[in-house]
DNA sequence: CGGGTGACAACGT
DNA sequence: AACGTTGCCACCC
């Protein structure tokens, strides 16, 4: 048997919590990191990503980056094409992101003050 | 070995 | 909202 180098380990950890991630609702690349069992390797999640290219098996539109920015270049294939899945499945988008749902006492989290949301 | 890079995140100003 | 810095880690010169 080959050996499964950690690297692989850590590439099937990622897609599984990529794949974890249910319809209409999207994740930050820190997040699915931490979910993986990777905590910190908020990078580690985009290299994952594309290197896994675009598989029908795998919703990587569900990954934004944090607060729902699209990681890729506004108006780039890939970010239009991102936000159009999303789109397609409930989310709802505004400019190059992703729109953060807040909880039902209105707050929202600390990051969408900074980024005033 | 050292430095730059990147589908990132968090914090400071 | 826009940058700059730091932390992080795999890769590639």
């Amino acid at each position: 048997m080959e050996n499964v180098s950690t690297a692989e380990k850590r590439a099937a950890a990622i897609r599984k919590a990529v794949r974890a991630i249910k319809r209409g609702s999207f994740l930050s690349y820190g997040e699915v990191a931490r979910r993986a069992g990777l905590p910190g390797r908020a990078r580690l999640v985009g290299q994952v990503l594309r290197e896994s290219g675009d598989s029908p098996n795998l919703p990587w539109h569900r990954v934004t980056g944090a607060g729902g920015r699209i990681a890729f270049p506004a108006g780039s294939a890939s970010a239009r094409r991102q936000l159009q899945r999303l789109a397609r499945e409930g989310v709802e988008t505004r400019g190059n992101r992703a729109i953060v749902k807040r909880n039902a006492a209105g707050a929202r989290s600390l990051d969408a003050l900074l980024w005033k949301l």
